[in-house]
DNA sequence: GGCGCATCGATTGTATACAATAAAGCCGTC
DNA sequence: GACGGCTTTATTGTATACAATCGATGCGCC
């Protein structure tokens, strides 16, 4: 299966600035692009067929979520947070997803546990076929569906927006070789939710997020190609 | 004192986009703008001196914001939660906020607290001179001054946020005539967090919080100049 | 030969011109 | 007189041209 056109969109239409970002959004997610990578406005208005305005629009839309950095008159990169974001990141969500996930286990329909089940099997059939970054992807999608069961649009938003920047941290910080794509902790979750076991799911899914920060290096600089630059700038 | 001139920035140089989306921002968080209300591209244009370039950019920054929306083709207008968005946005707080505070009262230095002393202080003034637009603002800022003093980037950026968007709520769904401009709740916030008691601030935050949510009528239509089509759009 | 400075190239920031869309006003018809 | 469709106008979406800034390269000087 050789990989498709470039561009995957309606395409009839010109691409928007939400494709773009969407888009953007995807590859990053999926750890197609790195932190640090530099995102050149020609060279994404030239691969998306449109002009600057619209990338601008896109980069911003990133920079807002913090999948990437803007430094005025010097461009966008994907982001690289710190250690001390990663940190913060993770508490923040040791202290929301818990609650949320105790929530959703109360008010989950059969309907949602469907959904969440395609979920997981759409994980495995990813890791199967050794699309480790579309299994990644949908691993932080989990999480989101979660909080979406919860019927809590605002904070299911804030959990989106600490997955997705947990994605940059693992790409960045994750040491441990295997266990990543590991989908137990998932099914664990699942179970407890599937039995409208509340106190349990959170349980779970706090011991699950532990895990997840416990398989982190936040050792900051040796070796790791942290750049002089970065390393040297205020708040580590 | 009559008003000074229209634009209160640096203004040896033109206004940036993220000037112009500060400014617009305190004008929505002081209640100077309400809810519904139109923010046409060329009229801040020409307001601020700058080109609808800047504008659209600081638009869509406070879209991110969500203190406003801005919807194709049709332009932008500031927020206007809905009471389920209202809702969530204060149990997302009591989740949040009385976590952080308890952090904050384990940490707070002295140099904390006399921050802390110093913004009650404005917002008393800001009540004595019957600035009630100011003394709002002041007051939600006390909350993220709390979130900071925790030492917590991340969740201190979500509380800024949260109480960004109460402001919008508190304009479209305070019914009680008094008490607002009450400071007693943050006074009793401040002793505990000075006392150095994490489980008594914790509790006060919680209480005061919920007060505030008390202090809202959610209920949707029924005299409240809601607009049809508003009132008549999915999501309520 | 190394350091500092000026010039150049590349890239981003801003403004403006043009296109597209949606709302409002107008007219004719029923 | 009210409804439906058309035209007009105001407003937003997009592209492009121009200005400003930054980093790099190369030169001269110490």
């Amino acid at each position: 299966m050789t990989s498709p056109a470039p561009v995957p969109f309606p395409s009839d239409r010109s691409a928007t600035a939400a494709d773009v970002a969407q888009d953007l959004a995807a590859a990053i997610l999926s750890h197609r692009l790195s932190p640090g990578l530099k995102l050149g406005e020609d060279d994404l208005a030239e691969i998306y067929g449109v002009s600057r305005t619209i990338v601008r629009s896109a980069l911003q839309t990133l920079a807002h979520q913090r999948l990437v950095e803007i430094r005025r008159n010097r461009g966008a990169v994907i982001a690289s947070p710190s250690p001390r974001e990663a940190r913060e990141v993770f508490e923040a969500r040791r202290l929301i997803e818990p609650h949320v996930t105790e929530a959703a286990a109360r008010r989950a329909t059969s309907q949602d546990l469907a959904l969440l089940q395609q979920h997981m099997a759409d994980e495995h059939a990813a890791v199967a076929g050794g699309d480790r970054g579309r299994a990644l992807a949908l691993s932080g999608l989990f999480h989101v569906e979660i909080a979406r069961i919860a019927d809590q649009i605002t904070i299911a938003e804030m959990v989106r927006s600490l997955v997705d920047r947990s994605s940059l941290i693992i790409a960045l910080y994750w040491r441990r070789q295997s266990s990543l794509c590991e989908t137990g902790a998932h099914h664990a979750l699942l179970d407890a939710i599937a039995a409208g076991d509340g106190p349990l799911a959170r349980e779970v899914m706090d011991r699950h997020l532990a895990d997840l920060h416990d398989g982190l290096d936040l050792t900051p600089p040796e070796g790791r190609d942290v750049s002089l630059r970065e390393a040297l700038r205020p708040e580590g």
